[in-house]
DNA sequence: CTGTTAGCGCGTTCAA
DNA sequence: TTGAACGCGCTAACAG
């Protein structure tokens, strides 16, 4: 008999030498049946199996790092882990990983270079087996270097090199096809609230703009083109400056969802109606764009996929392997809040 | 000189062995001054600095956590990676966690025991410090279970025990202020979208929204309550429901903002004017409800803070302590979605 | 103040 | 097939 009984249930941490302990084995026969690695009798196996649904035993994910050099986690460099954009691409990384026994990390750069370091940093330093960027404010060349240390995948930018790999959504296409779809309506006057200018999506969206203007034989005019910071706010502000300079337009092409959000309270409070008065289209098809009042016409970018495709190839690329990636193309969603212009 | 030349960088792993051996001291010596756990001589110490900046060294936290039997990370059990609503809690844990080293495994249960299940014991088996369990469907037996294992913190119940911290926003007083808002107004025939019956959060709205009908000497009316699930489509079928049985109502309490969404729609859709037709208040003031057309009034919950104070005190239960939580009230943001009754 | 010695919990040699 | 021994990178206990 014990001088002292056990705590009733002490710490509950059962190691991989306990379960061996328990089984009559040793530690290595334990770990061979855990990672299945080497062939073992029956009845050891039976042992074993036992003791560890007895002892309710769970492997330390991070011992088995430490001996097998990774870590079972990858780095997820995302801008805000509350954006209604990149998280449906943070859900389709989650989904994927699903299973594969890999953590996603998730960490936010806030749009601000020193804060993405440091978050990369921090990743490096819990040597996670991978990282993906989802766009942000790091150079090629910073993403080149960090890509010495672990494989990379990049959203949002288009770059080769080894450990790398990179994905993007056609956003020439995607806004060419949005001012296509305000031309085919009738609109000539059409407003374009831009994204940053140092944001390569916005300007591969712009460009878009322009060329479909050009292509239908209307001339751009610059000062139907205001710049926003593709956030609601700006959106507000965007619009009513282009008010105030009484440019007159019958359709509005935000660059992204959220601009249009903002877009569309600045012309509620000025008493211009969507779409009767002004035609207006976004990009991304957030969830909520159904949901405003009118339904958002608006590009759709595949962005879960994009993070499902993104997770899948990191895999890859973790391996040692390589992998095509084909995203679907940006398609227009034509709902309510664009309209024929009325002559 | 080498007989060959040193691969231009090699792994990039820099250990703190190899720190050691270039500073000319002992890994105890480097670690003591990483830990800053005792005294070192000014000598020592900066020639442990150098060789870490020249080396470019960056600690294994990982091979520190098995030292130390913590892993400097917390695991945080939410719903979906992509709600507006627990997205606010997350980036409050997030920003509360900056500076700690302590890192957030974010991880989803889609509103599935289940899927829960399985997400805890993926967090224990990665040796989380403590968890923050945002709402879902564990039962609290559960929950005390875990707290056998690792400190607790749940938001949104109401629970003691030893390890376990819970803190949650009054939403019998919320839902209180929101339907005396609209009584306030003048109305009386007030519908209210309810929220799942098996949540605890949706049954305290709905006692809020019975008591202050009942304060106002109006009685309840079963038939002007209909049940939604928090997420948008709920509110459209809600509104509609409500039509089709030809109740009628001049305001409607919808027990979250996103059913608020989805009522707004629906009423659109059927050409009932928001507020001039119909009242239309919600319940947690996501960010995009100041984007609503007509902007939504709503109840605020601070939910960023309520993250944040998870967080707060996870960390003193981690240490070992215990520390007392004051969470702000819910609050009327009234805007433009609701207004007085015309006779 | 500092170096040496032991682990943390695992996987993986190497013999047997 | 199996066990013993070693190491992953780091901290902590123990001497000195």
């Amino acid at each position: 008999m014990a001088r002292h009984s056990e705590p009733a249930a002490p710490q509950e941490i059962v190691t991989l030498a306990m379960v061996a302990e328990t089984a009559g084995v040793s530690p290595s026969t334990v770990s061979r049946i855990l990672t299945g690695h080497a062939r073992v009798s029956d009845d050891k196996r039976r042992a074993v199996e036992e003791a560890i649904a007895r002892l309710n035993y769970q492997p330390n994910v991070l011992a088995r790092g430490l001996a097998q050099g990774r870590t079972l986690s990858i780095g997820v460099l995302t801008q805000d882990i509350n954006s209604p954009f990149y998280g449906e691409a943070l859900r389709g990384i989650e989904d994927e990983l699903v299973g594969t026994g890999i953590v996603p990390l998730f960490v936010s750069g806030h749009w601000n270079l020193q804060d993405e370091i440091e978050r990369m940093q921090h990743l490096l330093s819990r040597r996670v087996d991978g990282v993906i960027v989802l766009t942000g404010r790091l150079t090629d060349e910073q993403i080149r270097e960090y890509a010495r240390r672990v494989p990379i995948v990049v959203a949002g930018r288009t770059m080769k090199g080894h450990n790398i790999a990179s994905m993007r959504v056609d956003d020439f296409k995607g806004a060419h096809r949005a001012t296509q779809h305000l031309i085919e309506l009738g609109h000539r006057r059409i407003a374009h609230i831009a994204g940053p200018q140092d944001h390569a999506d916005s300007v591969e969206r712009l460009k878009g703009y322009r060329k479909a203007l050009e292509e239908a034989g209307i001339p751009f005019d610059p000062k139907l083109v205001v710049y926003a910071d593709f956030h609601e706010p700006s959106g507000v502000l965007a619009i009513n400056q282009l008010l105030e300079a009484r440019q007159s337009f019958s359709a509005v092409f935000a660059s992204n969802d959220q601009t249009a959000y903002g877009a569309r309270l600045a012309l509620y409070q000025r008493n211009i109606r969507v779409p009767e008065d002004v035609s207006l289209i976004g990009f991304d098809d957030l969830p909520g764009s159904r949901y405003v009042i009118p339904p958002l016409s608006t590009i759709h970018q595949p962005v879960y996929e994009l993070g499902q495709a993104a997770a899948r190839v990191l895999l890859k690329l973790i391996e040692g392997g390589k992998s095509r990636v084909s995203l679907p193309e940006p398609q227009l969603v034509a709902r309510e809040s664009t309209r024929r212009l009325r002559p």
